[in-house]
DNA sequence: CGGTCGGTTGAGTATGCTCAATCCACGTGG
DNA sequence: CCACGTGGATTGAGCATACTCAACCGACCG
């Protein structure tokens, strides 16, 4: 695999990338010869905006978050991706938003020229990937009317339940990524991200731990009121 | 065709079906049997939310917006599609939005169902299918940034810069869609986008004409400075 | 032990919202 | 032809939600 920098001289440099003679079980055999296996450690760049999209990617493992930056520094996270997630897929030849992983991360990475060919052959990593497209895009859809439409606490409790349904075993759950991230995924500051989360473990929604990642949902059934519908 | 009903009673029939025995000059031949076009008026709904999705369309004339209502009266339009633009696919058999003519208009019908056939077989229609889901996730994302993270001037600039984008002819153009409309897309209230608005005639970036639908942008170079970017 | 990073909390403020009045274009009926 | 009603747009005044700026806290690490 040849290098993919495109962009600035001063981002990071891509992570070390790990071979493997083969992706995960999770993985059903695939058509083309594509398909390592790559780990990127936490705050590392996997692609930036503007970069050549040659590849899409699979996550095996961590957090990925997808962004935007302002020229003045104002940032939108488009999406969290968790593990079984397709993302970096374009419809041009660059990517449109950075990938940067959250904490530690193992992802599957694709070339993205082979999904026409994927899609002929009706394989059914073709399929994966439309399905995964639209649910991108019911996803983004949803995401919009939180953004356009949803006060400061409909935001937090709608996220919440959204993680929670992603990765909790029951109602307890680690936050992977720190509150400016969550701040620049829902449109809020870190200090309203903040204030809201302890307003809601006051009035016994949930449960914070010491260093404020550990969440335990106590009310998923007023959290879903809260959240608009 | 058979009807579309699945939802509720109260909303409007759906309009009048006018068949033809082509659909406009702009689409190849089609290797499937369906394609009809179908006329509906200015503020009809063409689908609910929840509504099965039996069908996908495509936008011969006129505006749709793409909408979804909050159990409290909450509006956010995802999307607004003119001439070309391709909507109504989904990744599961209802609507998630619903879609409404914003002024009379003129679709093509696909019948859903046949999208995974059209792939395979690498027909043009299923090419052009498989873009117009990026191109509709590419808008997502960017619309995503602009309600998570701009101001309203910001937003109403970005906004005109969009639509005369897609269908000036020079600088000029007529809005089709109301304040009302404008608003639930950006984001913001009725009043919101018309002091915007206004306050940028007076600057002397835009002119507004007697109705407030016909605009001229007079300097883009302004308009794409207040665009965040 | 000091520094840094992430998180919380407080005080004051600003942007955009709410509520309300007014305006204007247009269609309808007397 | 004009009075009237209606729907959409504009404008004003006051307010609320979330932002800004700032201090502080605690954990972790060198």
């Amino acid at each position: 695999m040849q290098t993919v920098t495109t962009a600035t001289v001063t981002r990071p440099l891509p992570a070390a990338v790990v071979m493997m003679h083969r992706p995960t079980a999770t993985m059903p055999p695939r058509p083309t010869g594509d398909g390592m296996q790559r780990a990127i450690t936490k705050g590392e760049e996997l692609y930036a905006e503007g970069d050549a999209a040659e590849f899409f990617y699979k996550v095996v493992s961590g957090t990925v978050r997808i962004c935007k930056v302002l020229n003045d520094g104002r940032r939108q996270i488009e999406a969290f991706h968790l593990a079984g997630d397709i993302f970096g897929l374009e419809r041009g030849s660059i990517h449109r938003f950075g990938a940067e992983a959250v904490d530690d991360l193992v992802v599957v990475v694709y070339r993205a020229r082979h999904l026409e060919v994927l899609l002929r052959n009706n394989s059914e990593l073709g399929g994966q990937v439309m399905r995964s497209v639209l649910a991108s895009l019911d996803r983004a859809r949803d995401h919009m009317v939180l953004l356009g439409r949803t006060s400061a606490r409909e935001r937090i409790a709608s996220f919440l339940l959204d993680i929670a349904g992603r990765l909790a075993d029951g109602d307890r759950f680690d936050l992977p990524m720190q509150r400016a991230d969550i701040a620049d995924h829902l449109g809020l500051t870190i200090e309203t991200v903040s204030r809201t989360l302890t307003q809601l473990a006051r009035e016994g929604l949930i449960k914070l731990a010491a260093c404020g990642r550990s969440v335990v949902l106590n009310d998923r059934g007023r959290l879903h009121q809260l959240e608009a519908a």
